[in-house]
DNA sequence: CATGAATGAGAATTCATTCAT
DNA sequence: GATGAATGAATTCTCATTCAT
């Protein structure tokens, strides 16, 4: 059944609010509770311990960006136009999508302090840059394996950059401008200039 | 005398020290003075809340931060050679630099859900992508301005993203490779390839 | 089940124990635990905050003095003897009646600089002042309601002065010369030397 | 040379100031230095002490009430004008003197649970009640010692009585209310509707 | 005379957790 | 399943005081 969601999401839904409020020293169990209009003991009962509500609050997060990344792969598509459609995921601008930018930025700087969190990170990441690599291998089959490797690393570290600055220097670096940077690079690696014969 | 350290900085080293070992929940009033061998009260006669300490540690980054930028730009050099010093020094590869990268991914989280953090963080990454604006125009005087802009804000997203990659992903981006990207990047930037005559 | 008391109002006891014998200053929080034999947590499971806890204290004197108030009122007396009984109540003087007289007098003086302390001391007062008023009209068909009201507003006076005088200075105005005066008073104003026919 | 002030002094009429402002919780050496715009080592150079803090600005409220009451006492006036001014000083009401009535209850409640405080002020209100009882001895010469003496306790406390009520509840009591009760009182005490022969 | 560093105790409050119901 | 009482540790912060300068 696609769509339930029992009270344990609600939990962790009021959980991720928190987070994009006001950071990761702004959860706790009970303001996790008051949130979502239950008592304390009901919270400790679906997560026996503050640190395991946090790491299904993460999984949830996981979950939710494969589902978006699934969605936006619509079959039938050129490897470019996938390309372009994962890019635009992930530079995830725009007031409505900042939400996950800075859950983003949460769990990263979460990450280097603490190991679980980390190992998550990098299996996901892992995982995001094989699919780019994928993706840029298809739409550029005259690019050596290793060229095809760099060119997946580079662009996942800008859309992460690009994507941070957006949603804290929103003046610097704002949504649209942002988006048409990626469009940029991206017309750059998929149609580059090719020296005449 | 250069190089004198009062009581004060001590305090914020130890601070910093904290913060890269467990991120912004493991500073406490408690721990920092526990950590540089003071009372309690110490910490609050130089400090007198927890939100000054933290500003001021941060402050203290940011004149560290300074500092190494201006070292690297050796007087004499071209404009290009200053523009693979500070990319260098921005990317901030290596162990003994994760400190700086994890402290900036700590700040840029914190950033993210604190006004005044993001308020400091804003001007100062202004800074330094004005900075790179200004070696990118003089590296690369055939370009318009826009575009000048443009390689900029795309150079610091993308040395933003290798940093805090190679600072929690060692194992997908190393640093050697980080680097290695970057020259890649900053050669395909100085020494584009020129439609023949 | 009256007479009742549940963990809250041994916790309200001890302040009202503390404010006795220490004052205002007296009270904190860890003092009313140990005077409890809870832990610190415990009280501030049933009062949230200090000032919820001294709240509440202090809407527990008023219930206890309106108590008393009702329970001196018997049935078939007439209001001179009502009056008598109430002002009794009011100058509230020998060594078991001195609590009740402390407090009110700690209360008065936190009424003077925190305004919700003052609101209800004047919502209490005032409905005291016009139960006097009631009962001199009752005693003294023949004065004017101006006259009512002022008798009242300089019989509250007195029995407040009287109440606060016994309290802190036993040898100046013991407790019976304090009752001496206020039936003194009560008789000048229920039986006036009326001009001869 | 009378009126001079030295830096003690300015000290004391700061700790009067935070007295009425926020009572005697809101007293700390911190906040006084502050007020006074010195640092707290000058305020313990002056005061080594807290309660010798304390105590000196007791003892100044002393002090100030003596002179205002001698400078009340105007020479070649009658017992009865004096009384009426006496009165008038203790009761004290009009905006401008509400703080020697906020500090009079502050140190009332004070007295009645810290014995050295009850110490002067018990003397010092057997002084005024001496005073009281002198100056109706020589406006009513008729009057038995005892009466005199009762008159004189029962003036006390209800000027004690309305000056509080003026101060906290000026809704109830306002000044010239006040004023005006005392007068009637001091009307009926200084002329007495005598028995016709 | 005055200052500021330093300390240690105590303040209120929040927290995660356990347990009985 | 769920609730609320209770606890003990930890939080930041304020406080009075001592001491060296």
């Amino acid at each position: 059944m696609p769509g339930v969601t029992g009270p344990s999401d609600r939990l962790l839904d009021c959980v991720l609010d928190l987070l994009v409020a006001e950071g990761y020293e702004g959860i706790s169990i009970r303001r996790v509770a008051t949130a979502a209009g239950v008592s304390i003991g009901a919270v400790q009962h679906h997560f026996a311990t503050k640190d395991a509500l946090l790491t299904a609050a993460m999984d949830r997060v996981s979950q939710q960006f494969q589902q978006r990344l699934e969605r936006r792969i619509a079959p039938g598509a050129g490897p470019a136009e996938w390309l372009r459609a994962v890019a635009d995921e992930l530079v995830s601008t725009g007031e409505e999508r900042r939400p996950a930018s800075v859950i983003w930025l949460v769990r990263m700087a979460r990450a280097a302090v603490h190991e679980p969190t980390a190992e998550v990170h990098r299996r996901e990441w892992q995982q995001v840059e094989d699919l780019l690599a994928q993706l840029v291998a298809a739409a550029r089959p005259d690019l050596a394996e290793q060229s095809v490797r760099d060119e997946a690393t580079v662009l996942l570290a800008l859309l992460d950059g690009l994507a941070g600055a957006a949603a804290v220097e929103p003046g610097r670096v704002p949504p649209e401008r942002a988006e048409a940077l990626v469009a940029r690079h991206l017309d750059a690696l998929l149609d580059p200039v090719r020296p005449p014969a």
